[in-house]
DNA sequence: AGCACGCCGACT
DNA sequence: GTCGGCGTGCTC
């Protein structure tokens, strides 16, 4: 007897375990674990979508054993070391594990369940049946049928004249297409040319184009008929006639950007070298080592991964390239296209979920050598990884927000361990855990702190708003930015602004001295609550009321903090009408591929000023920009989250990489309340290493990352009474399992205290060392199961990117 | 999640 | 009396 282990597709903490099911005997050698099956489930007919895990011989369940009812997948579409990763994902994250089998795959391969009505055979003639149907066969259930109908359907149902049909579908459809093909060779097939009739135009014309294209068959049918005007007609009288063949070919989906010019090897600077030499090394010896690349901005660290990925190549193995969203440009990936050509499979957010199917096929069938994406390409079904590159491995969205809540980094570096191969983090401004860890020897730090063609790093200045001939200038705009933008106008150069919008008027700043409303327990800065005209703490929960003057220097002008893009872009109009404005925000950028279009335009310099938020920080490369101005540095300083320092120094010191990255000179401009902020000071100077020590002991000083883990814990119910309940009853369970070293803070409200009509309220743990704590969150999700229901929902979030 | 079972209130 | 409301427990 053969059964199989399968972990079903129901999303809920009862059900997330393996269930056991027979293989039927004309399945016998095709379940393998891997696969997708359709298994019943539950009381009723309702079939759903499982993962096979393991089939074994023995089974040890009680009762009887239901039967498969078919396999989806012809082979397994999660290898062995995709099974074993999502136990340890799951686990990891606090995540049910068919989520994490779910997050690995393509989502048209994500089961879709239909329900049907289907008439009873001796009640087909009934009335009320036939009025239900209305003449058709069956009728679809939905969540858009409504209450009406359902209850006469549950009425039929009880009466045994109708039941309910349960479909599985599978939306990973390959497209297939008939295609042309020929076993003839160039000589055969003039041979063949030269006896058709003079007037057999489009056999002649097919014939030619065979001759030509060798190379590209097989050739779809559509293709020949809009691009060459050959039609089937012709077609299948050639194929007839033995000149061509007709096959069916799977219809690939090519994503765009693949035009890119072959590229060759670079010559290396001496750092760039050494870099190079070492992580070669690693994947010779297949030692799963870890490197931190600590390079500034235009050091060329795309250069050393290319040439690390071509030895990876040379040594049969495969490589993985991670790349945030945002710096997913044509730019990017034509530098990987151009080395490696169609060996590459690009992952980003771009294609449709069809394209994204055709991709991760490509990887699975081994035509692939080098995968690029976002976060979710580290789930890339690649085998005999031989090196995985992490590009600004800072990046918060390497993190997924919603479960399973897992880093891209530390998956990385699981499949590192399984493949033996080294993992490569690469940042001008690397996140303090992973400095930290480098630091230790925990990673191999290697630092690169020359440009390349020996460019100069721009000449930052920073202006104090406070002064005051900025503070009495009514835009935002101070005259020494004016000047310097008038300037690079005049010289037909290009300059970015930088509006730093994260933390919009949520905080509360005095423009006379800079002073920012903070906690007086947690160091992060208070933040406005609409509901209760209060100002709260987001950690622990201290609340005060709104200050009407600054508590430091007395002064009424302190006030909530922020600017709106479109009304920089009026101002900018204003002062310099005649120059042309592009604007980059969430508003221009929602459109797919407007991202791309607008950043076209300006490297076409059809435009001289781009206006835009975070997203403009990232790896852009234009030649003609001169200037970067940010118009206010410190509103992601004065976010109520422990990492609003390293979040802005990263902020500012990418920006300034993007000023004179050619021969002209570059100039940058940051305009801030807190000009003595070491975290803008460093980033100025492009200092890195100061900021780093600097920060560090800021973060020793308040126990927090990377001297203290954290666990960030967020309980909602519609009802805010039981929720608060709900979250001191959690408090007081994490008590009872924590030692005296752990630090708990909050209950308290989250930035947004009510989403979608719920109360969120939540708890941080930072700790050290508690081995308890793992095994306590997991038992709380259990007991907390049946909660549920009651509209509690529990998150857990590991290691949280923000707090918010 | 979806379904059955079971225990209470308000209707043909 | 019974229909149907939802609270509880189970699914190989």
């Amino acid at each position: 007897m053969s059964v199989a282990e399968v972990i079903v597709d129901v999303p809920t903490m009862q059900t997330n375990r393996p269930f056991e099911y027979q293989i039927p005997e004309a399945l016998e050698d095709v379940v393998v674990a891997g696969m997708r099956v359709e298994v019943p489930f539950g009381r009723g007919k309702r079939r759903i979508q499982g993962f096979v895990m393991k089939v074994k011989d023995t089974s040890d369940f009680q009762g009887k054993l239901k039967p498969i009812i078919r396999v989806i997948d012809l082979k397994p579409v999660l290898s062995k070391e995709m099974l074993d990763l999502s136990y340890w994902l799951a686990d990891r994250t606090y995540s049910f594990q068919i989520s994490c089998l779910q997050t690995m795959l393509p989502s048209v391969m994500r089961a879709k369940y239909k329900e049907y009505v289907i008439p009873l055979d001796d009640a087909k003639n009934d009335s009320e049946v036939e009025n239900l149907l209305n003449g058709a066969q069956t009728l679809e259930i939905t969540n858009q049928t409504d209450e009406k109908t359902v209850r006469k359907i549950n009425k039929l149902r009880k009466a045994k004249k109708v039941d309910i049909q349960y479909v599985v579908e599978n939306h990973a459809l390959q497209i297939k297409r008939q295609a042309v093909t020929t076993d003839l060779n160039v000589i055969q097939l003039h041979e063949q040319k030269s006896k058709l009739r003079a007037n057999a135009k489009a056999q002649i014309k097919l014939l030619d184009f065979l001759a030509n294209h060798l190379g590209d068959l097989p050739v779809e049918f559509n293709v020949l008929q809009k691009e060459y005007g050959i039609s089937r007609a012709a077609i299948k009288t050639a194929e007839k006639n033995n000149l061509v063949k007709v096959v069916e070919v799977t219809k690939l989906r090519k994503p765009v950007g693949i035009n890119a010019k072959k590229t060759t090897n670079l010559d290396l600077t001496p750092e760039q070298k050494t870099a190079v030499d070492k992580i070669n090394s690693s994947i010779v010896k297949e030692d799963p080592q870890t490197y931190l690349i600590e390079g500034v901005t235009g050091s060329g660290k795309t250069e050393v991964y290319l040439q690390a990925i071509e030895k990876a190549i040379k040594k049969g193995k495969t490589a993985l390239m991670l790349v945030p969203e945002i710096s997913l440009t044509p730019q990017m990936v034509n530098r990987v296209v151009g080395r490696f050509g169609d060996q590459v499979a690009v992952l980003h957010s771009g294609l449709s979920s069809g394209e994204r199917y055709d991709e991760w096929t490509r990887i699975e069938n081994h035509r692939v050598k080098v995968v690029v994406g976002a976060r979710s390409a580290v789930f890339a079904p690649l085998e005999k990884i031989g090196l995985i590159i992490i590009d600004e491995e800072h990046e918060a969205s390497y993190k997924q927000d919603d479960n399973p809540r897992y880093h891209a980094r530390d998956v990385a570096l699981w499949r590192a361990q399984v493949n033996k191969c080294p993992v490569v983090l690469g940042s001008a401004t690397p996140s303090l855990e992973s400095r930290a860890r480098a630091q230790k020897g925990v990673y191999h730090l290697i630092r690169m702190t020359k440009r390349i063609n020996n460019q100069n790093l721009p000449h930052v200045q920073i202006v104090d708003m406070r002064d005051a001939e900025n503070s009495a200038v009514k835009g935002d705009f101070s005259p020494a930015l004016k000047e310097h933008l008038q300037e690079t106008l005049n010289r037909h150069e290009q300059a970015i602004v930088l509006l730093n919008r994260r933390g919009y008027s949520s905080f509360m700043m005095c423009r006379e001295c800079g002073f920012v409303l903070k906690c007086p327990n947690c160091d992060v800065s208070l933040t406005y609550h609409k509901d209760l005209r209060r100002m709260k703490c987001h950690y622990c929960g201290h609340e005060e009321p709104v200050p009407n003057s600054c508590p430091n220097c007395g002064s009424k002008k302190i006030g909530f903090y922020g600017t709106g893009t479109q009304n920089i872009e009026q101002q900018l109009n204003d002062l310099f009408p005649e120059a042309r404005i592009l604007r980059m925000d969430v508003d221009t950028t929602r459109r797919k591929g407007a991202h791309a279009k607008i950043l076209a335009k300006f490297g076409q310099h059809q435009a001289d000023i781009l206006l835009g938020t975070q997203m403009i920080a990232k790896g852009l490369d234009f030649p003609d920009v001169t200037l970067v101005g940010v118009i206010n540095a410190d509103t992601t300083l004065s976010l109520a989250d422990f990492r609003a320092s390293e979040r802005t120094f990263q902020l500012l010191t990418q920006v300034s990489g993007r000023a004179g990255r050619a021969q002209k000179p570059g100039k940058v401009v940051i305009q801030t309340f807190n000009p003595d902020h070491y975290a803008i000071k460093d980033a100025a100077k492009q200092d890195y290493e100061t900021f780093f020590k600097q920060e560090m002991f800021i973060r020793h000083q308040s126990n927090y990352t990377p001297y203290y883990f954290t666990t960030l814990i967020s309980v909602a119910n519609q009802d805010e009474g039981k929720t608060l309940k709900q979250s001191y009853w959690l408090k007081k369970q994490l008590q009872g399992a924590l030692s005296k070293d752990a630090i708990l803070l909050g209950p308290s409200p989250t930035m947004i205290s009510r989403k979608q009509n719920k109360y969120y309220y939540q708890i941080i743990v930072k700790y050290k060392h508690e081995p308890n704590l793992h095994q306590r969150l997991l038992e709380i999700l259990n007991e907390t199961q049946a909660d549920a229901k009651q509209g509690y929902t529990i998150a857990i979030d590991n290691e949280p990117q923000h707090i918010d």
